[in-house]
RNA sequence: GGUGGGGUGGCCGAGUGGCUAAUGGCAGCAGACUGUAAAUCUGCCGGGUUAACGCCCUACGAAGGUUCGAAUCCUUCCCCCACCA
């Protein structure tokens, strides 16, 4: 906490949907910004319509970091993202920009900002091994052995639970005390600004999803679907699996964007529930995107930007 | 007009006399979350009241009836679907 010697970063965040883009590119014709993506799926070369990345148009405006870094069929992290964006920032800071993280991951944020965790090394080729012979068994039988392994993070889901019993056998040690003994230590400090559509976002998420729709978001996956394994990890982005059952004929068009509608609507609310809870006591503004007042309020916290010394003039 | 099937909680869908405010799924609400995170999980979910146990009310198309007791059995009516006319 208070650590004043770490340089300020700005970020936007929030759910989905709720304009966290327009809110950069407004910022970025007042200011010399350039654009660090914290959004998991937008990493995907490839996966451009329904992750809603920024058009080419946008991103020859100003300077995108974090976009179109990864193939489909490459596997992201937390660890791995925080380090390159960290590197990013450093780079748009050294040309004299000013950085602006854009994003609604918030587990990239927490890497990012955060702590961590330095991971023990594991032999590679054990963990593979563990990995496919734990794939096989349901939730109910991870739980009875982490509830053994790492009681304390018995009650977490799948990922968390395969991800306690690796650390457990490969290293010995309980996730849970290698996150309390070998925490790195924070590389920025944040200053978040919150921005959310309240009760029109249900709205904004229905109209975009027929804007993805309606530019091809089923011709992309059609062409995806030929290129991409289908277990590549650029597929879980909500909606791609359901397009892709259309575009198999398995869904007519209307119960997908249905779905689609659904599925999106389920993640922002996830998105909220964890900025409500893991940004508590952190320097966070919320401001309403469907609200009149959203252009002030958005240049009042950049104002406010001046008093923290505005973005990485490092230490 | 005839014959057969069916009408269940916001939706889908089990349930054929008590263990049923009613399995399950979906949607919704709340929550968790440190190397897969647009992922992965957990709880709640007719109404009222209660910290909770509980208690009260309403509920299985409608109205009657049988029964100690009915979503479940009987009668009539309404509606839907299929087939035959």
């Amino acid at each position: 906490m208070g650590d004043n010697s770490r340089p300020v970063v700005h970020v936007i965040c929030g759910p989905t949907a709720a304009g966290k883009t327009r809110a950069a590119l407004e910022l970025a014709r007042v200011a010399d910004v350039a654009v660090v993506s914290a959004d998991s799926r937008q990493l995907y070369r490839g996966f451009d319509v329904g992750t809603a990345k920024p058009s080419p148009a946008e991103q020859r405006a100003v300077a995108h970091y974090g976009i179109d870094v990864l193939d489909p069929a490459e596997r992201a992290s937390a660890a791995w993202w925080a380090e390159r964006a960290d590197g990013w920032i450093r780079a748009v800071i050294a040309r004299g920009q000013t950085p602006l993280v854009v994003g609604g991951t918030g587990l990239y944020l927490r890497a990012l900002f955060g702590h961590l965790f330095e991971e023990p090394a594991m032999d590679a080729a054990q963990r593979v091994a563990l990995q496919e012979e734990l794939g096989e068994l349901p939730v109910e039988e991870l739980r009875r052995w982490v509830a053994r392994l790492d009681p304390d993070r018995a009650h977490l889901g799948r990922t968390q639970l395969l991800r306690a019993i690796e650390i457990a056998l490969l290293t010995g040690r309980r996730v849970s005390d290698l996150h309390r003994e070998r925490r790195t230590p924070p590389r920025w400090r944040a200053r978040y600004l919150l921005v959310d559509a309240g009760p029109a976002l249900g709205r904004h998420i229905a109209e975009r999803a027929r804007t993805m729709f309606d530019a091809g978001w089923a011709d992309e996956v059609r062409e995806l679907s030929r290129q991409v394994s289908s277990d590549a990890p650029a597929w879980n982005a909500s909606g791609y699996r359901t397009v892709r059952a259309m575009v198999d004929g398995e869904l007519t068009p209307d119960l997908a964007l249905e779905r689609v509608v659904i599925e999106t609507r389920q993640y922002a609310k996830r998105q909220r529930t964890w900025f409500r809870h893991q940004l508590a006591g952190e320097d966070v503004t919320s401001i309403d995107s469907a609200g009149p007042a959203f252009s002030a309020q958005l240049a009042a916290w950049w104002r406010g930007a001046a008093r923290h010394g505005r973005g990485g003039s490092a230490a």
